[in-house]
DNA sequence: GTGGTTGCAAAGGCTTTGCAGGCAC
DNA sequence: GTGCCTGCAAAGCCTTTGCAACCAC
């Protein structure tokens, strides 16, 4: 088992991704951390990110259309992805236990993921 | 509205598409369209497989860990990704009504996705 | 004939990796 | 001191795009 060093660089990862509403990317989470960290690179982030998924203090949001969002909370929660202007916003309802429903044998199931996609309001307003 | 061509290269891609279980990524589509149509070009597959899915005559996989896989089953059912060895496996359960669960007022929805991550029974087996 | 479509090649975006130096433990 | 971690740069993978020729309608 490989002992996880808490460097500033990680650090500071994690908290720009728990601190942020945004759902961010790799490339917002950058820029977010080298307000306090100017140096560090991105390839950093990117090693950071994928670390703290592993470790599971963050969790990874594919499908959003573009490059991979990450998210700071750990509670089962669906999402909304929007079409229109790439927003991905947490939906606060409680889901039925999916998980069980599932008769195929033989399958380790470690996640469950719930995503809904179409038009925020926002993008929905006439003027955008 | 644009009309869309029913070109030899898009009904092979299609056809591929339907007749696949692996649920394939362009790649694979490629290569098994490519025994009909030596001459097709991965561009070619690539624009075919963004026009069904814009179309609704294929769906798109995403969040497999790799490139976009696509899917030629249209009614809703969800699916099961094996981290280990990235099958997608579609699961026949009938899903409770997700979408009217949501409350958050304003958003316009056109698509749900339920995924389970895990490990499949092959990549269980201790000789695996 | 017209305009969407194709094949080719090149470019593009996002992410990963090799390496030498640095730092947490 | 040891071995993971970092920054830098380069490479990698998947996907998109510009263009001239082509073909479905």
């Amino acid at each position: 088992m490989t002992i996880v060093r808490l460097t500033r660089q990680r650090q500071a990862v994690l908290a720009a991704v728990r601190r942020s509403q945004e759902h961010p990317d790799a490339a917002h989470v950058f820029e977010e951390v080298r307000r306090d960290l100017p140096s560090i690179s991105l390839a950093t982030v990117y090693r950071s990110l994928e670390a703290l998924v592993r470790e599971g203090q963050i969790a990874k949001i594919e499908g959003a259309g573009g490059p991979t969002r990450f998210d700071g909370r750990l509670d089962d929660h669906p999402h909304f992805i929007c079409q229109h202007c790439g927003a991905v916003i947490d939906l606060d309802i409680e889901l039925p236990d999916l998980k069980a429903m599932i008769t195929l044998p033989g399958l380790r199931i470690t996640s469950t993921q719930v995503q809904f996609s179409g038009v925020c309001g926002d993008c929905s307003q006439p003027n955008n």
